[in-house]
RNA sequence: GGAGAGAUGGCAGAGCGGUUGAAUGCACCGGUCUUGAAAACCGGCAUACGUUAAUAGCGUAUCCAGGGUUCGAAUCCCUGUCUCUCCGCCA
């Protein structure tokens, strides 16, 4: 959410930053909604303080024993006038809330304003996309030489866009969950946690998927969702808090599976593990003081890319542009692995600044021993990494002729020192 | 799933439908006292919104949430959520 002070301080402003992120607000519409809200505030909160003094009153002659009837005389018309200020003032709130619900956030300044993912500006690029003497296989026809991923039995189990994935590369993928898992923890200080796949709509509100895309989740029947991150649950951990300031930065990191409904984009990546209803994932959120969350940004993007240079896997990173922003970031860097069947780089982690957008709408705060009013906390969420991509990319990299695959060195320990993924025989 | 109990400020814990944003205690902050500390004493100590240049005043709201009764609700009624206890079931 944006800040309301903002809207009313700098509408033309405001409106302009939306525009560039591809949300045209009615200006004179908004303009009109806030003058008679401002007018029916200051009216309903007058007849208010009147009817509670006349009440007051009443009270005092009561205990007197004094007579009450001129009073309540008095204030038997003011009840049915609060009353239509106030409906009349709700009404404008909702009117108001529908609007304010759905505006993104603005993008910081050194965003490029641009359209879509062609505007988006690559920043670094790390690795070099291995050569290949013979034909490469995708990782899906590579699964299909070990055996061990199987579309058919989960699209029978479940329909398309759902994987089962057996033996080695089963514990492959849970190999790359522990190593991000232990890498964010021990090397680049979060914490670890355990949160619920099935969160409440305040949650969803909270980190910004509602209302506006209740479309992309799974909700179940008695109207909880289930996360399509771990971003969900995690950040919302701090909402209605009011922390010391001393206790940021919060880092957070958790593994839990992500479900997502991928409503409207059929026909893309139908085939393999790029784009599922189910998948992986090891998340990083940080909670930071405002005036650090830039600076997290770039640590953040760099613990992201840390898993890729262990793994030895070739990358770029870009910052998305206005238009191919999310809805809840100011500032966001997407990591892109190399494919080499697609012959392209594919987005794998996308580090995002959500500022106080948030935060506010979720109510996370910080008090500093200094100052006495609680601000606003500063949420970041980032992708450490897809693990579905990553084993991908782990796939595709590193395969050999014979459609066998090598285990990356460091997740050899955590395959028993396997260093081949082999046909079963 | 069945039966019961409960939800009040950072915590504990009062609160006959009437000047209650809410007693009291603890914690916390400032002060007096003290060589220093403790104790004692004095004072302060919620959040949001509106208005405003203002984190100054003033106004409004908030005692789990949402409705209702009433001139007036922390207090009465309804619904929901959550917590606890017991039983059942269960990984």
């Amino acid at each position: 959410m944006l800040d309301p002070q903002l809207l009313r301080d700098n509408l033309p402003g405001v409106a302009k930053k939306l525009a560039d992120r591809g949300y045209q607000l009615d200006v004179q519409a908004w303009q009109s909604l806030e003058d008679r809200r401002k007018a029916l505030q200051i009216e309903t909160e007058s007849l208010q303080s009147q009817r509670t003094q006349i009440s007051k009153s009443i009270g005092q002659a009561k205990a007197k024993g004094e007579d009450m009837q001129p009073l309540l005389d008095q204030v038997a018309g003011l009840g049915d006038q609060l009353d239509q200020s106030k409906a009349a003032l709700q009404d404008i709130f909702a009117e108001m809330e529908q609007v304010t619900l759905y505006l993104p956030n603005l993008a910081q300044e050194d965003v490029p304003v641009g359209q879509d993912e062609a505007d988006n500006v690559e920043i670094r690029t790390w690795g070099t996309p291995p050569t290949f003497d013979f034909a490469v296989k995708d990782h899906v026809d590579l699964g299909a030489v070990s055996g061990f991923m199987d579309a058919e039995a989960a699209a029978t189990l479940s329909g398309s866009r759902f994987t089962v994935l057996s033996r080695d590369l089963a514990r492959l993928q849970r190999a790359l969950t522990q190593f991000m898992l232990d890498t964010h923890i021990n090397e680049h200080g979060y914490d670890e946690f355990y949160v619920p796949y099935l969160v409440n709509d305040q949650a969803m509100l909270g980190s910004g998927q509602l209302p506006k895309f209740a479309d992309d989740a799974f909700i179940t029947e008695d109207g909880r969702f289930l996360i399509p991150t771990a971003e969900v649950p995690l950040t919302n951990l701090v909402a209605n808090h009011i922390l010391d300031s001393d206790a940021l930065p919060i880092k957070m990191t958790a593994h839990t599976p992500c479900f997502r409904r991928e409503a409207g984009s059929y026909g893309k990546d139908t085939k393999g593990m790029i784009r599922q209803h189910q998948f992986d994932k090891v998340e990083m959120v940080q909670i930071v003081h405002p005036e650090e969350s830039n600076q997290a940004l770039e640590d953040m993007t760099n613990h992201a890319e840390n898993i890729l240079k262990a793994l030895k896997l070739p990358y770029r990173v870009i910052i998305l542009c206005t238009g191919d922003m999310g809805f809840s970031a100011a500032k966001t860097y997407d990591i892109e692995v190399w494919v080499p069947a697609q012959n392209t780089y594919r987005e794998i982690s996308s580090c995002s600044n959500c500022e106080d957008f948030q935060a506010r709408r979720m109510q996370a705060r910080f008090r500093t021993p200094e100052q006495k009013k609680p601000q606003l906390v500063h949420t970041l969420n980032g992708s450490g990494l897809a693990v579905g991509r990553t084993l991908l990319a782990v796939m595709e990299n590193y395969q050999n002729q014979n459609g066998s695959i090598r285990v990356p060195e460091v997740l050899q320990p955590y395959m028993g020192g396997e260093q081949v993924i082999n046909r079963a025989e």
